[in-house]
This record gives structure tokens, C-alpha cells and sequence, in this order.
RNA sequence: GGGCCCGUAGUCUAGGUGGUUAUGACGUCGCCCUUACAAGGCGGAGAUCACCGGUUCGAACCCGGUCGGGCCCA
């Protein structure tokens, strides 16, 4: 076995051998029990960043896990490639605009430029090892893929849970299209409030506003309804400056009479307040601005400017005409495009929505075990405060497209047939003709909000819409991150009530986000960015795997420390020396066959894994990565390592004691297998040394060969003693191999008689006597102190006068009465006999005679005595 | 402004159901090459458990408040 662990090599070779071999490959015919995850469809940026690379490895903890403990998992990858930014990018990279092209030349520009950037995409995840099945691998802007996103189209458009309808939508004047709710951001900005006088039939009212150019979309103004100043206007008419329509005065308790003057306009739409009145008050419609973003006929000879040309255009006329009485600098937080950070507005237009059954969707979600817990709370309060439907239009190119034509005679929506998708309707028309008969058909051009697509991702990879899907859903998990919670789980959750009237999931695991060594989000403006690339190449995939299993439990924000990354490589290490020294210590080809007798360390050894193998299942079942990593490692480095192989190199190299090799073995076999989710590469490669075929084909053991408090406690005591003398030594300056003249121990336990053997040749005694009885040693009792988890609970408020009591009296006198075995007390108001249990007696051996050194063991009786030579 | 999470040595961190001496890692200091590993072993120093108040015989832990940080949202 090599020295060290190369992690190139391996990295370089095992990744191909698992794929060639098929070892993860799902079978949805096996018997076995199936365990099936809802992997996320990454959008094809190209870029698999470390925030993905934690998401990913914990899923592929679970998968690699599930699959040791005998499930058929399915780990498959999708790719949710429609959208804006692609978009975006074939026009930055092509030199050209949506428009330039036709339709579908522009589609196949986009699709060149996923597949590329999914094929960079892979590259990183197999760099990192996941265990992903490809040949479950799915891809959003595949007909295929999209056939079962028209046909849940289909399905809702029939249940009427889709409609379409004039509705405000939030709007997107630089993409030009509507986005939702959910793809709307929140920036703070600067900018100015503006109080503007409208003209009363007798005087005037001040309104504050921060968007003067919408003054010609103003349909009312409202004031507070118990505001004092405004109280008279309620009911009345204002006149809107330079436009000089007429609005009513109307009051609502929303109007904050703190904000500016106190009265606000009504537009149509400045915000999501101005909607809710809007529908509220049944105002009317005065659109203003375009979907371009630029002004309509309603704004006169402001027509044609853009809303900020407007908007400096219509202070400096309300200026001149002196509307303008005041301006003030305020911070403002504004909607923002998720993509192009331009300012959004809310505007009217025929758009398709999903309807939205908040209902519905809490108690299909409460039915889901969130992992965090608290993470279902984000959801709710979503929900909560979900006030529009979801709109599911979008004005774009690369999109699924919407599965409907309308009759160009009777406006009729014309519904694609099920057996006849995927479709595009800008590219085939419909089977049937219209039911007035009419032959010309308009086919719909809009496409899904690619939500659509991946908000199906569970239901797909359950095999939906054969009916056989049914046996897979729900699917067993979905791992994502918690700033998608109010969109995909969302989406996810409410497609699925709709379409099954089940949930997706038995468990949704959720990851934080990951920081960069400064403490902040890792951005690419902030210059923190760690690739893992960087990581695999400075050190390996498998440490940056353990950085992310151990730098945080899920649902929390982890940050990457180059430290952590190289601390869990010294685990690795470790490790490899520790199998490196049981192969060269054992005779491997005996290893089939148990012993039939035990050493009391290997009893102890063994019993102690089985009980590391039992915690370790329990918190892998529960996803608690972090102490699953460091539960093993605490064994392997302490108990295997530090105690156990000490304690047995005399057996391996003397008498070459099989129990002790075969006791070895299965725990550094097991050791392998247990950290074999978290650090393939390594794992796979330490197992070639010794065994045929793959780790991560393997089951993880089941020991049943010692087990239980006895061999643990006796063992313990073993190792105590044994620590005990080492650190001696070790404190003392003497090399761990000089031998000791005389070593006697008192106070013992009987059966320890039977391990002189074990104990003398760990420790190099020339000779050791076991004794039961106490040394001829004077005791000496240098504290007695009071057991307040006796005394607390027995005594109650009297606790601390007993204690004051206690520690008034001087040393010698509480001994005397520990020695007659009653230590009365008066108190203030009673007298009481303490039992011995009471108190803590601390006592210290010494010697008079010849030049022993004695050592005392932490918590136990047993006292050494060493004498050097 | 709202919801959720979090404040424990220089840094990160463990601390079901309250029990007095608060865990581990990194860093730091000292000693030691021990037939796998000095990228190792043994040991030391380092914490008024954010602050204030309450409940209790007893609070890092329970309750209330304050301050500070993070995430998501308005």
C-alpha cells in the first residue's frame, strides 16, 4: 500500500470506473426499496459554484448512504434551461436582439448555448464526485421535457385552474415582458419626494409623491380617514396638475399620515398599494405607460418620453406652473427586475395566470417533514401574504410554449390536444378547427415562466404521466437551498396539490448559503469567491466534500475556511495510516473467518464501533451530516488510533494474535465504509488495497459480534490505564518503549487480572501485580465539597445554608464527621444529619517510603503506583 | 416595518428534558522522532457563555426586555 494517499489519481480514475461499471445506475423494476430524489434542475449558466457544491454534495451524502444501507436510489440531474438570461446572453454574444432573427434561429442560438454551458456544468459535478445517474438525466428545453410541462398546462387549463384575464402584472420595460412576483427584487435607492398641489374647488391639497410622471395615470387621491387636516376633503374632487383630471378624495386606513403630507395619489399602477385600492375602490383605469416604459397618449405632450425623461420633463413644468412646493431627498425601496435590476412597473395587460389556493398549498406543505423545521415557517409566511395569482405568461422566445391558438373570427381559445404534444404553436396549428368553424387561427406566441417547466421536476422524475408514476410518488426528497423556498418549493408544492392532490415529497432538506472567508455571501462583486475547482486542485474534492458536511448543519449559512478544508485532509490522513498499518499487520486472506475467542480491548474495540455504527445510521436518517463526520473521526482518531492500536501492537507483532487483526480490520473497514458518502475518492481508493469491487456497492455492516455497556466500560477502564501511564511517560520524559521497573495497581477491579498481559506489554512493564485492594498508601482527603445534584433537589430553598455550612467548617472537622458517617448540621431553624452522599471527597494518596510515583485516573479509584527502574 | 435564525476563549464551534469544574477544532506556548502517521503524540495557557431583569435552592440552558449580526420579505 502506498505511503500516501494520491488524490489525482484517484479523482482521475474512479469517477470513470463508477460510470462505466454503472454502479449507480436506478432500476425501477429491482425489488428493492426505492429511494428516489427530486434533484434541482440547475439553471445552465456554466457556472457550478460553491453554493451549488454544497447543495449537490448533500445530496449525494443521502444518495451514497441510502445506497449502503441497501436502497435502489435514483440521483438524477435535470437542467432548467429557459429563460431571460440565456436570452440575454445569445444577444450580448451574437451581437443582435430577439428580433433580429426568427423565432426559432433564436431558440436554436440559445439552445447551443446550454448545452454548452451544461456540458462545463457536469464537468465540475464529476470533478466533485456525485453520484448522479445520467441515464435519468432530463433537460427542460427538450420537446420531450416540454410535452409534460404543455400537458400540465393541459390538465389545469381544464380543471379551470388557469385562466387568462387583463390583469396587473409586474412588468419587466427593459426585457419587456411580465415576470412574477417572486422574480421581483428590492433595492434601496435615493431619490426625491415631490409635494405637489392639487387645485380644490375652493383652495388646494398637498400630496407627496416620489413619480411625478405618473400624474397622468392618477385616479384618486387618499387620505387617512381619521387625519384631521383631510377630513373635509373625504368625498370631494381634487384636480390633477397639468393634466387636469378630475379624482375623487377617498380615505383608507392604509394611508400613512405620517408619510409626506398625508395624502397620497392613486395611480394606475405606481405600486402594489395602488392595485389593492385600485380593485378596492373600483377606480379607474389610466395607463400611462407602455410595456416599452414609455409614455402613452394619456400623458399628452409627454407621449413618447420614457419615464425618467418624463419624469425630470413634468418637475420642471410643475416647477414653472408652481405646483411644485416642495422637494425633499428620501431613501425608497424600489422593485427591481430579478435580471436587469431595471425598475419594474405594474401595468395592465391580457396575461395567463395560475390560480393561487394559499389553502391548499400550507396544508399539502404541512404534510411535508421540513428539515430544518423552521424553514416550513418561510413558506407560510409566503404564503401568507401571496395576494395575486401566479402569472405563468411571459413575452419571450426561449420558453416552453403555451399549448393554444385563438380563432381569429370568435377570439375563442383554441386548446392543444394531449395526444398531440409537445406543439408550437407558432410552427403547427391546431388539429381542429375553431367551433365557430372558422378556419384562421392566431397562435399564441407568449411562453411558460420557466417555473412551469421545473416546478414538474418531482413529478417527472417519478415517471409522471405514465400511471406508474404512482409507485415512486411521493418521491422521498428534495434537497435546495433556503433562498428558493418561496419560489421552487413553492411552485413545486402548489403544481403538485393541483395536478396529484398529493405532496411532492416525504422530506425537503434544505441547505444554507455559503460565505466566503470574509464573512459575506460569496459574489463575484465582492471578489470572495472560492471555485471548487481551486479547492480540488489546491487540495482535493474529498476535503471539500468534509468542509461541506462539517462546516455547518443544513439550514445553515456555512462559510468556506481553507483551514477546515485542510484539517479534514489530515483526517484523511489519519486514516490511511491507520489502514496503512493494519494491512502491513494482519494476514489479509484470513479475514473471512471470525475468531473464536476475544481479547478484552478487542471486545471493547468492536463494541465500541457497534455502537459508532448505530449513532452513525441514526444521524445520516436524519441528515445530521456534521456529527455523523465527527463521530467517526473521534473513533478512528481516538479510540482506533490513540488507544486501541497501542494497546494491541504487542499482540500483532509478537504472537500475531488473529483476534486482534481480525478486530483491526472491521473497524477500519467499517471506518471506510462509514466516511465512503462523504469522501468517495478516498474511500475508493483506500478499499482497492485490501477488497475487490467497490465501497460504494457495499453494504454498511451490521456488527452484532460484542456489543453493550459491559465490554465498553470494562474496556474503558483498560484504556484509562493504559492512557494514563503513556501520558506519563510522556511527562516525564521517558521514550514510550523504556521499559518500567514495577507498576502496581490498587483499588482495581477483579477481571483486570486477566489483562496483566495486555497492560505490561502496552505499557513496557517489566512487571505488574493486579490488586483489589487500596495501596499501602496513607490517603490523604484534601476537599469535601457539597453534591448539589444530591442536595439541590433533596433540600430545596435550605440548599444554600447547607452549603454555607459546609464550607464554614474547617477540613479536619468535616472529615471527622465524614469518617463517623454523620455530618449534622444546625440550621437556622432545624437540626439535620447529612448522609455521606451528600458531599464529594476529594482524596489524594501519597507515600512515605522509597521513590515510587503514584498516579491517580479521573473519575475512578484505581491508583498506580510506578517505580522507574 | 414584518417573519425566521443566531450572539459561548484570538477564530470557528458542542452544549435533549436547568445541577455548580462549559465541549472540541484551528491558532498559540512547552515537552517528545514512539518498528502507520512530526501533516504525529503528550501537556499548558486562554471564556465575567452579548447585555439587563425575572422564574428557581440552583440558569449558557426557561421567560420578558435591550443591543448586535444574518437570511427572507414588505
Amino acid at each position: 500500500m502506498p505511503k500516501e494517499f494520491e488524490s489525482e489519481k484517484a479523482e482521475s480514475k474512479w469517477y470513470d470506473e463508477w460510470n462505466e461499471n454503472s454502479i449507480y445506475e436506478f432500476d425501477r423494476s429491482s425489488d428493492s426499496k426505492k429511494y428516489v430524489i427530486d434533484t434541482p434542475p440547475p439553471y445552465p449558466t456554466g457556472d457550478f459554484h460553491a453554493g451549488n457544491a454544497l447543495n449537490w454534495c448533500y445530496i449525494d451524502f443521502v444518495a451514497r448512504y441510502k445506497r449502503m444501507r441497501g436502497y435502489d436510489v435514483m440521483f438524477p440531474q435535470g437542467w432548467d434551461c429557459h429563460g431571460l438570461p440565456t436570452e440575454v446572453k445569445v444577444e450580448e454574444i451574437k451581437g443582435i436582439t430577439k428580433n433580429d432573427v426568427d423565432r426559432s434561429k433564436f431558440r436554436e442560438y440559445c439552445k447551443q448555448l446550454t448545452h454548452k454551458n451544461i456540458g462545463k456544468m457536469k464537468e465540475t459535478m464529476g470533478n466533485l464526485g456525485f453520484s448522479v445517474d445520467w441515464s435519468q438525466e432530463y433537460i427542460t428545453m427538450d420537446p420531450d421535457y416540454w410535452s409534460k410541462t404543455q400537458l400540465s398546462f393541459v390538465e389545469m387549463y381544464k380543471n379551470d385552474e388557469i385562466y387568462q384575464r387583463n390583469h396587473p402584472v409586474n412588468w419587466c420595460p427593459r426585457c419587456e415582458t411580465a415576470i412574477a412576483y417572486a422574480e421581483v427584487e428590492h433595492e434601496k435607492r435615493k431619490t426625491k419626494l415631490n409635494y405637489l398641489d392639487f387645485s380644490l374647488d375652493n383652495g388646494s391639497i398637498e400630496i407627496a409623491t416620489t413619480r411625478p410622471e405618473l400624474l397622468p395615470a392618477c385616479g384618486a387621491v387618499a387620505v387617512h380617514p381619521e387625519d384631521d387636516r383631510f377630513k373635509k376633503y373625504i368625498g370631494k374632487k381634487a384636480k390633477v396638475p397639468l393634466f387636469d383630471q378630475e379624482v375623487d378624495i377617498i380615505s383608507d386606513e392604509d394611508v400613512d399620515p405620517e408619510f409626506g403630507t398625508g395624502a397620497v395619489m392613486v395611480c394606475t399602477f405606481g405600486d402594489k398599494q395602488d392595485v389593492e385600492w385600485w380593485n378596492k375602490y373600483d377606480l379607474p383605469l389610466r395607463q400611462a405607460i407602455s410595456p416599452q416604459g414609455k409614455l402613452t397618449d394619456l400623458a399628452d405632450e409627454y407621449k413618447g418620453l420614457k419615464t425618467d425623461e418624463a419624469k425630470e420633463q413634468i418637475i420642471q413644468d410643475l416647477e414653472e406652473k408652481d405646483y411644485l412646493v416642495d422637494q425633499e431627498e428620501i431613501e425608497q425601496s424600489v422593485g427591481t427586475c430579478w435580471r436587469c435590476s431595471t425598475p419594474i412597473e405594474i401595468i395592465s395587460e391580457k396575461q395567463w395566470f395560475v390560480e393561487v389556493n394559499n389553502d391548499e398549498i400550507l396544508e399539502t406543505a404541512k404534510t411535508v417533514n421540513w428539515i430544518p423545521e423552521h424553514m416550513y415557517l418561510r413558506l407560510e409566511n409566503w404564503v401568507n401574504e401571496m395576494e395575486w395569482d401566479w402569472c405563468i405568461s411571459r413575452q419571450r422566445i426561449f420558453g416552453t410554449p403555451i399549448p393554444v391558438w385563438y380563432c381569429k373570427n370568435c377570439g375563442d381559445v383554441i386548446l392543444a390536444k394531449e395526444e398531440n404534444l409537445p406543439i408550437n404553436p407558432t410552427e403547427e396549428d391546431p388539429e381542429d378547427k375553431c367551433s365557430c368553424e372558422s378556419p384562421e387561427i392566431i397562435p399564441e406566441t407568449d411562453v411558460l415562466d420557466t417555473w412551469m417547466d421545473s416546478s414538474i421536476s418531482a413529478l417527472h422524475v417519478a415517471g409522471w404521466p405514465e400511471e406508474k408514476y404512482k409507485e415512486n410518488y411521493p418521491v422521498q426528497l428534495r434537497p435546495q437551498g433556503h433562498d428558493i423556498i418561496r419560489t421552487w418549493a413553492f411552485y413545486t408544492i402548489l403544481r403538485s396539490a393541483k395536478l396529484t392532490d398529493e405532496k411532492p415529497w416525504d422530506d425537503i432538506l434544505i441547505n444554507g448559503m455559503v460565505f466566503g472567508e470574509d464573512g459575506n455571501k460569496m459574489s463575484k462583486s465582492l471578489g470572495n469567491i472560492v471555485p471548487p475547482e481551486e479547492v480540488i486542485e489546491e487540495e482535493n474534492a474529498d476535503s471539500f466534500r468534509l468542509w461541506a458536511a462539517l462546516g455547518g448543519s443544513p439550514g445553515s449559512d456555512i462559510q468556506f475556511k481553507w483551514k477546515d478544508v485542510k484539517a479534514a485532509n489530515k483526517f484523511l490522513r489519519k486514516t490511511w495510516n491507520v489502514l496503512r498499518f493494519t494491512l502491513m499487520n494482519i494476514e489479509l486472506e484470513k479475514m473471512g473467518n471470525e475468531p473464536e475467542e476475544y481479547n478484552l480491548s478487542d471486545k471493547w474495540i468492536l463494541a465500541k464501533l457497534d455502537e459508532v455504527l448505530s449513532k452513525y445510521k441514526k444521524n445520516m436518517d436524519e441528515y445530521k451530516f456534521k456529527e455523523s463526520v465527527e463521530l467517526v473521526k473521534s473513533f478512528l482518531w481516538e479510540d482506533l488510533a490513540d488507544n486501541y492500536v497501542e494497546m494491541v501492537k504487542w499482540r500483532l507483532y509478537g504472537e500475531k494474535d488473529y483476534s486482534a487483526q481480525y478486530s483491526l480490520f472491521k473497524s477500519i473497514d467499517s471506518v471506510l465504509k462509514m466516511i465512503a458518502p462523504f469522501a468517495p475518492f478516498f474511500a475508493e481508493e483506500a478499499f482497492s488495497n485490501y477488497s475487490d469491487g467497490f465501497i460504494h456497492n457495499s453494504l454498511l455492516p451490521d456488527l452484532d459480534i460484542y456489543h453493550g455497556e459491559e465490554a465498553i466500560n470494562r474496556g474503558e477502564i483498560l484504556r484509562d490505564i493504559v492512557k494514563r501511564i503513556r501520558r506519563y511517560k510522556s511527562n516525564e520524559g521517558i521514550p514510550l518503549n523504556e521499559e518500567l521497573k514495577l507498576v502496581d495497581l490498587y483499588n482495581s477491579p477483579s477481571f483486570l487480572k486477566d489483562n496483566v498481559k495486555d497492560i505490561a506489554n502496552t505499557i513496557w512493564a517489566k512487571n505488574l501485580s493486579v490488586n483489589e485492594e487500596p495501596p499501602n498508601l496513607d490517603e490523604k482527603v484534601v476537599d469535601v465539597s457539597p453534591d448539589m445534584s444530591y442536595i439541590g433537589p433533596k433540600y430545596k430553598q435550605e440548599s444554600n445554608e447547607i452549603v454555607e455550612r459546609l464550607e464554614e467548617m474547617e477540613l479536619d472537622e468535616i472529615k471527622e464527621k465524614v469518617r463517623s458517617g454523620e455530618i449534622d448540621l444546625s440550621l437556622s431553624d432545624r437540626e439535620i444529619t447529612l448522609p455521606r452522599d451528600a458531599v464529594i471527597i476529594k482524596k489524594k494518596p501519597y507515600y512515605k517510603g522509597e521513590e515510587v510515583d503514584i498516579l491517580e485516573i479521573e473519575g475512578r479509584d484505581i491508583i498506580i503506583t510506578v517505580s522507574k527502574n
